[in-house]
DNA sequence: CTGAAAGCGCTTACAG
DNA sequence: CTGAAAGCGCTTACAG
């Protein structure tokens, strides 16, 4: 059923129909009821598309997934959502396939659809760094408001897009410092991806291990640093399980704590470790990163890094909201650290002689 | 930009452009050429408000889902999103607040947005069962073909709507006969909801539940019913955590197996019953439901009914299919069956005397 | 192979 | 408070 159909049902001009389905003021208020209460009967809906036309913007917003969803974007996702209902915006979400993260395939979506604005959660690139690059500069033509949330803008050419980044570095490091503090010298970092990807998590996590033994001149031991046996599917139980359980085949255990690239990886390591007659932590201190509930129930209790989801969500639509209300407003970059939480993974050992 | 402004950019019609996008035929193939190159690089790409307005259809389907989403449900979405995508139909997600689970809500969203098709994803319904009856018929009244998937369409009036359902009142009755059968009688439930309302996956498995143990001729103790502790975040690990906590700490273990409502309640459970000094399964055997990577990971491995997510999805998209492309097509019901995935979390014991 | 024109269903000045 | 009309950006018969 058409605005026109409708309007000729209730005896009034389209125009009519259009402010009373709009709740102009315009109307009175009788005519107003009688048109709504037969639309609602007929069940007329305004055609979405012809209101876009007209009024050539939507009140959506685009939320960009790349890859494999984590229970933690998922999270995220619906604090944005809800925080987006709540100014007015609809939320729309799309998955991108890695082969797929080209700028033009974002391109296409965002100017065929005229969204608002569009929010990167989580990564967002290529495995390349040269064409993240270039991904990025492109996505900067786009004249639509976009945030990257959860994940820095890696396109090294300063301040080009807004973000809302955690801290992954930084929390990597303070994590690895609270295993040296406890005497810890010989710790593995479980679950690096390929290389040449800073944009992902991984990448950010495993710099912060290494910053935090320099800093504590430690020397770097490559072999200590476990690659992810299942890339594809790199921050799961399953990768942490297969990752080390390749690791101790290849030879005995030759460190005393291990620093896991997230909670998932880090208690599919310790089904591992458990499999090779190893107790965590009595043989092997463990420390996780994201601060899942999985990390609160197990047993024992993960020392992790607790990432501040709300205050996460809050941020990128803040930052979302402020730019699509205020075009040409600056962008806006934010830092977002998480705390650590202390379980009973970990054990202070003798430091080596 | 416009279609217009490209056609005078180019000094042809535009209808020429409309068929150099569309690939149509008849166009020369230098004048496709020349006007696509045109396109790309002005970053022309034409409005699908406009186009969908033109053609007064998408070539998108709606997929609801209702309150929290687990991990069960994102896998079955992506599936569902690469079928149809391979079909040639876009893939939209909605979230529906529990409150909000009316007719109307999805009724405004399908038509004004020209929905080809529409996937209800995990539960559909109100609380009240009066009220999800009502519900369904409203929805049958909506001209567009939809599919209930993973759960059914329980509007007691026949086969109304196509669904594809997990059979999660067998699945649970075959992990507690498979308990019974190990001489287990003292088998307590963990994880059922508030009462009324026949929809959620909860309601199906406690009434497996029951069904196995009255097919045992096992007298049915309600003391033997734990109710959620938190009824919101209901198939969570601290559900099933604080729903056990709470029962323990009102009088001792007076069973011995435990049928979780699914996988994280069980391990959430496991918690619970180590905090009281209790070990799985020698001290009380245990079963999950879904089949979770987390059973497989958790230690002891997790006895559990495996969802085969990969045959849900790709069901509720051939019938999905079927709908959109033959219109008229009768519903479709499709059942489908896990399967009993054996851990070690259960231990024979003696029958009682 | 190409162009001129109608029309998809709305909204909003403009006139009354 | 209400109506008649223009126009948003496309697609597609229709004519050449």
């Amino acid at each position: 059923m058409t605005i026109r159909e409708l309007a000729k049902l209730c005896g009034v001009a389209v125009s009519t129909v259009s402010r009373a389905m709009n709740d102009r003021e315009n109307v009175s208020p009788e005519t107003k009821e009688r048109i709504r209460a037969a639309a609602e009967q007929h069940g007329y809906v305004p055609s979405s598309s012809a209101r876009t036309l007209k009024l050539s913007e939507t009140n959506s917003v685009l939320v960009v997934i790349q890859g494999e969803t984590g229970r933690l974007l998922i999270s995220v996702l619906q604090l944005l959502e809800t925080a987006f209902a709540k100014a007015g915006f609809t939320t729309n979400l799309t998955h991108i396939v890695d082969s797929e993260a080209e700028a033009s395939t974002i391109e296409r979506v965002v100017l065929a659809e005229r969204y608002r604005g569009v929010v990167f959660l989580g990564r967002y690139g290529n495995r390349d760094r040269e064409a993240s690059v270039t991904l990025s500069r492109r996505l900067a033509r786009i004249d639509v408001p976009m945030v990257f949330c959860t994940t820095s803008d890696y396109s090294s050419s300063g301040a080009m897009h807004s973000f809302v980044s955690a801290d992954d570095q930084r929390g990597a490091a303070d994590l690895t410092r609270y295993l040296i503090e406890r005497g810890h010298r010989r710790i593995a970092f479980v679950g690096a991806g390929p290389e040449n990807d800073a944009g992902h998590a991984w990448a950010q996590r495993l710099a912060g291990y290494r910053n935090a033994l320099a800093d504590a001149g430690i020397p770097q031991d490559p072999g200590l640093i476990i690659r992810a046996a299942v890339p594809e599917r790199l921050y799961t139980l399953e990768n942490g399980f297969d990752s080390l359980t390749t690791r101790l085949m290849e030879g005995m255990i030759d460190f005393t704590a291990l620093v896991a690239v997230c909670d998932e990886v880090a208690i599919g390591a310790a089904g591992a470790l458990r499999e090779a007659g190893l107790r965590v932590p009595e043989d092997c201190s463990l420390v996780g990163y994201d601060g899942l509930d999985l990390a609160r129930y197990w047993s024992p209790k993960l020392t992790t890094m607790q990432q501040p989801l709300a205050e996460i969500a809050e941020a990128t639509a803040r930052v979302m909201l402020n730019a699509m209300t205020q075009p040409g407003h600056a962008t806006e970059q934010v830092w977002i650290r998480g705390s650590l939480l202390e379980g009973q993974s970990v054990l202070p050992i003798n430091p080596q002689p």
